[in-house]
DNA sequence: GCTGCTGTTGTACGATCGTTCAACAACGTA
DNA sequence: TACGTTGTTGAACGATCGTACAACAGCAGC
């Protein structure tokens, strides 16, 4: 059976194509977050399963536990990527406009309307993940690692937008005091999150541009009273 | 081994209380679906396994399948009491409010921003709910089902409200076209679901009170245009 | 070409999952 | 009191879960 054939065997053992590649951790690590974050996209919570995971990764089952200490350490990671894709994304977008307050809120406005945040698929991760927060701690950590950029930026923006506001009359007297900072950035929030949540679950209410519209109105309104 | 003690032992059967009590099926069914949310109050989506669930009802593993034809079914029907529960408990809060508009729309408010409603752990099912939603054949059905009463309950408040605000002067030219409802009920429901999310992510934020103002004062905004 | 390290594989294990089903038993009925 | 209906039990099944681990193999350094 095992007759004189081994110098041909070698032949083609030496001409087969590798049958993995290896990779270093940093790239590895960031592939299996990716392939998470896609897995929860196309199957849900149902996703969030190691063989799932690694079979859209491309790698074996064991692989994740040698990047990772166990799966609730990746899935954080993943959250933690999630996370800070959105906060810089929308960081470049305001970067990227003009130097006036009103449109660097328009610009925040438009990209969080936009692909890739106001994808349906992008919203049905975050739900998922805000399902999970209660439960895991380590979830939890991230949310407040992560969230303080976000809320720092969109409070930064609206500071300054509703200083602009009053700064054309500044001889003229408030009629009220200047309006809760605190509660304009909480409510502005609520009103992103809930068209979010609102145009994942029925895409076809409302077109992006009239929540645009929509957030652009309340801090007229704001600036106003 | 298995002498002459029989009388005595049938005795002692008689004596000893039934294993279990025979319920109606709807009343057993109800019981399931409240086992149900309970789970996932404590355990999140942890907690939706036939187990669980069972042990919380305090019944054996099999009888889940004898009341309904499988798990989803179970969730399915779990996810509309839920809804219908909020529809009602909401409708019957305006109900007994004032029978003017602004009243009526301070008692839905409140009662979103209240107990059982704002309860953590009922935003909590919400988002798991949500997270099975794109997934699910039976949560997009119910959704459909049930959210039709929500949007009509507000939009009708809504439709009200902005009628009254323009009343007292029936003479005056409207100077801009009237809000658009449509768009109107989008926004308010948005900035309640928002509020809704940020305050189960971050309790401490602000309190339910600062809610029902930033929904009035959206409301008012929308008045005044 | 050989060696050493380490990234990678894939089987194996025990636990838990949803579901099935034969047997049991509570309770209305005659 | 005996019977029949049917709500209820709990063991059992196959599938899948997360994790562990020994063996393999790619690739850099000598």
């Amino acid at each position: 059976m095992s007759g004189g054939g081994s110098p041909s065997r070698k032949r083609a053992a030496r001409a087969r194509p590798p049958r993995f590649e290896r990779q270093l951790p940093q790239q590895r690590r960031q592939a299996l977050i990716d392939a998470t974050i896609e897995c929860l996209k196309r199957y849900g919570h149902e996703g969030l399963s190691i063989r799932t995971i690694s079979a859209q990764a491309g790698v074996s089952v064991g692989l994740i536990n040698h990047h990772f200490p166990n799966k609730n350490q990746l899935i954080a990671a993943a959250y933690r990527h999630f996370n800070s894709e959105l906060v810089g994304g929308l960081q470049a977008a305001v970067a990227r406009a003009a130097d006036s307050p009103r449109a660097r809120m328009r610009a925040f406005l438009e990209a969080s309307f936009c692909p890739p945040n106001l994808d349906q698929d992008a919203l049905a991760v975050w739900v998922v993940f805000w399902g999970l927060y209660r439960h895991s701690r380590l979830i939890q950590r991230v949310q407040r690692d992560t969230y303080r950029g976000y809320v720092r930026l969109l409070r930064g923006m609206l500071a300054e937008r509703l200083a602009q506001a009053r700064a054309p009359h500044p001889r003229r007297p408030r009629r009220r005091a200047r309006p809760d900072l605190r509660l304009a950035a909480i409510g502005l929030t609520a009103l992103l999150d809930g068209l979010w949540l609102e145009w994942c679950l029925e895409p076809g209410a409302f077109r992006p541009a009239e929540a645009v519209a929509l957030c652009e109105a309340w801090v007229e309104d704001l600036c106003r009273r």
